[in-house]
DNA sequence: TATTGTTATACTCTATAACTATA
DNA sequence: TATAGTTATAGAGTATAACAATA
């Protein structure tokens, strides 16, 4: 049979939007954010990097001297997924690590001249990534969208 | 040393939230997002469930009788990962897997009594976990950001 | 021939724990 | 004694490809 059987016309699709869990943000967070996350690992592969590497990459370039513990925090990665990150970096020459002298134990993340070019091109690639994930959306809801994430995140806008 | 040595005297963590990639949707998104999910889990967690599974039977839940191939879509999750989630729901008894009498190849995922019961259940701690992770927003924002989300995943509301 | 569910495999991400060097 | 970076490991999530049963 080519088409479907169901007494009704609709689609499960469809039918599906009315259901509680349609309705929870987090689903529907999670839903829409993981197929961004995709969309922009897509626009950013022929760069060498994926979203984890690029907003890493992003705070080396934004010369506030992160040190590898400060990206931990501000990303909410672990202090071990920061290294293997770093790690890929510094090998495609986009940061180095500086060891900070008033605390030996800690690394500064810096970029390179290489790595802010390399940056300045991802972040068009981003902003055409955000384009595509956010299509269903005017101007004016993306930035309402934007703000409301703004306060979630760092509490405060 | 017990304090830092910075020059300015604000925190990294304050000074980041002006860095450009603290203005992309798509970061601050998946920022706030996974540690929501990692909240949900938390949550569900003594009720044998985490947030995969719980989107499930959540559905299963729903009357619409969802074949795994629309689960899957709906949930954009891949046909295998609904095998294993429907098969560790219906070893607990929350689901059951009926043959699609009109078309034998598919299988339609039923819900269980008990698993109804774990669910309304468990949408408790969902809008417990909700309540959590979005105390940064006001009552009026969180129906604000649900409208958009909504929009942003089936294109109308 | 095409589709549904299934199995298998590899890779990425998440979560912990332990180790070393510095403080 | 505590902290920064590192290494190691296990488990969850992502992405493909192939196969048997059915259409």
């Amino acid at each position: 049979m080519l088409e479907t059987d169901k007494a009704d016309s609709t689609s499960y699709l469809e039918r599906a939007s009315d259901a509680p869990l349609s309705h929870e943000i987090e689903f529907l967070a999670v839903k829409a954010f993981t197929q961004g996350t995709r969309i922009a690992n897509r626009y950013l592969q022929d760069l060498g990097l994926r979203a984890r590497s690029y907003s890493v990459l992003a705070m080396a370039c934004a010369d506030l001297d992160p040190t590898q513990r400060d990206l931990a925090e501000f990303l909410s990665l672990d202090p071990s997924q920061i290294v293997s990150l770093v790690d890929e970096l510094e090998r495609d020459g986009l940061v180095r690590r500086l060891v900070d002298p008033s605390d030996r134990r800690s690394k500064v993340v810096h970029a390179t001249e290489v790595g802010r070019a390399r940056f300045a091109e991802a972040q068009l690639r981003t902003r055409s990534a955000e384009n595509e994930a956010l299509s269903g959306l005017s101007t004016e809801d993306r930035e309402t969208l934007r703000s409301l994430l703004r306060r979630l995140v760092f509490a405060a806008d």
